[in-house]
DNA sequence: CCGCTTGCTTGATCTGCATCAAACGAATGT
DNA sequence: ACATTCGTTTGATGCAGATCAAGCAAGCGG
């Protein structure tokens, strides 16, 4: 199953300031080394865990893309989230030792691998390790508040510039261009996420191309005005009677 | 600000098995006292927190019914949760040390104040109640993939209808019928919180009422056939030209 | 190189929900 | 008991986005 399974350590790891807890003393760094139980890589479309399967623990992304993803029995499926380098997936598995949702990578992706219960065994020892779970708990249920407000309230062109927004925000905290970026999913997925239909998503890029907000081809897509993306999510549209 | 604080245990509190965790020996029990510092109660209307108001604790529910609701500086208003008797809010505060909603009371309620960092000191020594923190977490994360399935991809019928069914799964569970529920909040409310307004709220009570699924008296709603809202909720309506 | 598959774009039409509007019922205070 | 306010229901109309449909571009395997 883990064709690639690497011993390693986080004390000396680039994405430590994304992943784990700052300010550590050098015997916490070396405890903390015994989070990771391994690396994982995964292949373009394969699943890292998927709803059903036994939860056992946590997974900090090292490269690559993911989506995670619920699906009914009767077929529906949402997109919940995307996460890049440095995130965190798998937290939904916690509550019933079952993971609920699917992670799949959109691009050739590594992970590390960290035991659940190794996580709580050292978060009692490590105040600062303890404190950092319970924020990147706090943090996804945050970051859902604002997906149910993106979905309840509002319309295909604030959904889309909002999206891109948060993507290039988060693109730009690793080092890359705030404007510039390369779209790891397809229309169906950012679809999917958004509440809307692949055609619309679609047609709603058209629409930022043609009124010179960003340029798109295929997945590649230049932003050239964030302000007027900024405009769009904050447009009240739905309040001018108000 | 709090007319009311009393002094009070969980060792000897009806919604023990809600809250906290189960299984725990005579001497956690005790500590688990520590872990609530006051109670205090709200008048309806009241705000338990507001968005912005420093982070110090969670707040779980000993009587009435509270929202949650985020809102954008433009005005926009997104309930995100309606919580009852034995669940915890406040769990958004911890990653900034700022609420990031609004809990208000939709009825005359009183709270156990829990200061978060006497439940992460206590976590750490009590493994159970570690355990027990990060389950109520997670499952909150998972609540939400359930609302964004809800908000992204089904139609008025099945939102109202997933949302009756999971109140009187709640509140089934804390002994009171499958078939009848008052509900606590406006039209308006169920409105923002399921992406939809309140005239298509009140027009599909008023279809469920033809359909005999169910009997709708302003705020008394009484069940006819729960299986007919299952059906509704997995109707697979948008699939059936796939 | 070609043929195939997959993903994207664009057009035409349809529809579910929003919007606008009005009236009604229930609760609240005087 | 009454007026006022707030929440709810119901009807008429409009529109954003879904659906249906076709063609196109890009990647890939043979």
């Amino acid at each position: 199953m883990n064709a690639h399974v690497i011993k390693v350590a986080c004390s000396n790891c680039n994405l430590r300031e994304l992943c784990m807890p700052v300010g550590l003393n050098e015997q916490e760094l070396q405890r903390i080394d015994e989070v990771v139980a391994v690396r994982r890589k995964l292949k373009r479309g394969a699943a890292l865990f998927t709803a059903g399967e036994k939860f056992s623990s946590l997974y900090a992304i090292r490269t690559g893309f993911f989506k995670t993803c619920v699906t009914t029995p009767d077929g529906r499926d949402q997109v919940t989230g995307f996460q890049m380098a440095g995130e965190i997936v798998g937290l939904d598995g916690i509550v019933n030792d079952n993971h609920t949702c699917d992670a799949v990578a959109l691009e050739d992706a590594e992970v590390c691998v960290m035991p659940f219960d190794r996580i709580e065994e050292l978060s009692r020892e490590v105040t600062a390790l303890q404190r950092h779970v319970h924020k990147i708990m706090s943090r996804e249920i945050v970051r859902e508040h604002g997906v149910m407000l993106l979905l309840g309230s509002m319309r295909a062109e604030e959904r889309l510039a909002a999206f891109l927004l948060n993507l290039v925000q988060r693109l730009n905290a690793r080092g890359f261009s705030r404007s510039e970026l390369v779209l790891r999913m397809t229309r169906e997925e950012i679809g999917s996420y958004l509440g809307l239909k692949l055609e619309t998503v679609s047609r709603t890029f058209s629409r930022f191309v043609e009124e010179r907000v960003a340029e798109v081809k295929q997945r590649h897509v230049r932003i050239l005005d964030t302000d007027a993306l900024r405009r769009i999510v904050n447009s009240q549209s739905h309040l001018i009677h108000g």
